[in-house]
DNA sequence: AGATTTAACTTGCTTTTTGCAAGTGATAAA
DNA sequence: TTTATCACTTGCAAAAAGCAAGTTAAATCT
């Protein structure tokens, strides 16, 4: 289902990234674990965009595969999988904080708080670090 | 060519930025202007990614119809246009320096240079500020 | 001036990925 | 013990990517 690594189209450290998550979804999914906590496949299905089910298969498997997020299935529920980010994974929170700063300020529509984007000018390193402890520095 | 903008999957920043440069190409491109200095068709195609040419073809119309970048017929030679980044496709630095600064890190087999990641972690402001001038950081 | 190159695309066709709707199997709750 | 819930699968249609070859306009070469 996972497909064996191809090899790589470059040794550029960008292009590393883009072919794990250079994709419409994955980064949404990261965000959801990141910025959001959500954890499991039901939760990441709730988010606004609307992933289908079978790319959210697809796309957590890749994930896992790539090092950027784990499998636990819940003790208390064994229905339940919680899917959590890596240390590889949490790494990523500046670039989903760059992304939503950049998105923030050049959509005239953006729904991102105003908060986010104060608490960004004001003081990134704040900021980042609030998120990584889990606190929604927008409240 | 470049499709009517469908409505947009949500109000998230981070999901604005995707719907416009959310696959394995445009950021690579955004890469090679705002990091390499490159703008002709020939250059972008020269990378060693090897993007095919009607991909690159659609992946400028689009990114010009986003408004990160903007084409000029080069005086002196007719036959060339030159793409150059908008005053918003060049915000994406950040996004795009996060991304190496991740990649380099998490990459084992790295074309990264030292420099860069050495340079990030010494001074990420003034990184920024020496790619943003158009001085190669890692010289 | 005519022939050749070069830059930036187009076109046609195949393969791969995405998207949608419906269905399945293993728990858990009523 | 029926009914729900959770995490998937499956089948099929639509969209996007990839590849090779062809086209057009403008420059350069002879």
């Amino acid at each position: 289902m996972v497909k064996t690594p191809n090899k790589p189209r470059s040794g550029c450290p960008i292009n590393f990234g883009l072919e794990i998550f250079g994709d419409k979804w994955s980064l949404l999914i990261l965000r959801d674990m990141l910025m959001a906590g959500k954890r499991s496949f039901k939760e990441f299905q709730g988010s606004e965009e609307a992933i289908a089910s079978n790319i959210l298969t697809e796309r957590l498997a890749r994930l896992e595969y790539a090092g950027l997020i784990s499998q636990n299935r819940v003790a208390a529920d064994g229905r339940q999988i919680h899917y959590l980010p890596t240390d590889a994974g949490k790494k990523l929170l500046p670039v989903l904080v760059e992304m939503a700063y950049w998105g923030a300020t050049h959509d005239a529509k953006t729904a991102a708080p105003k908060a986010f984007t104060k608490g960004y000018e004001r003081n990134r390193g704040a900021l980042l670090a609030a998120l990584a402890a889990g606190v929604d520095p927008t409240k």
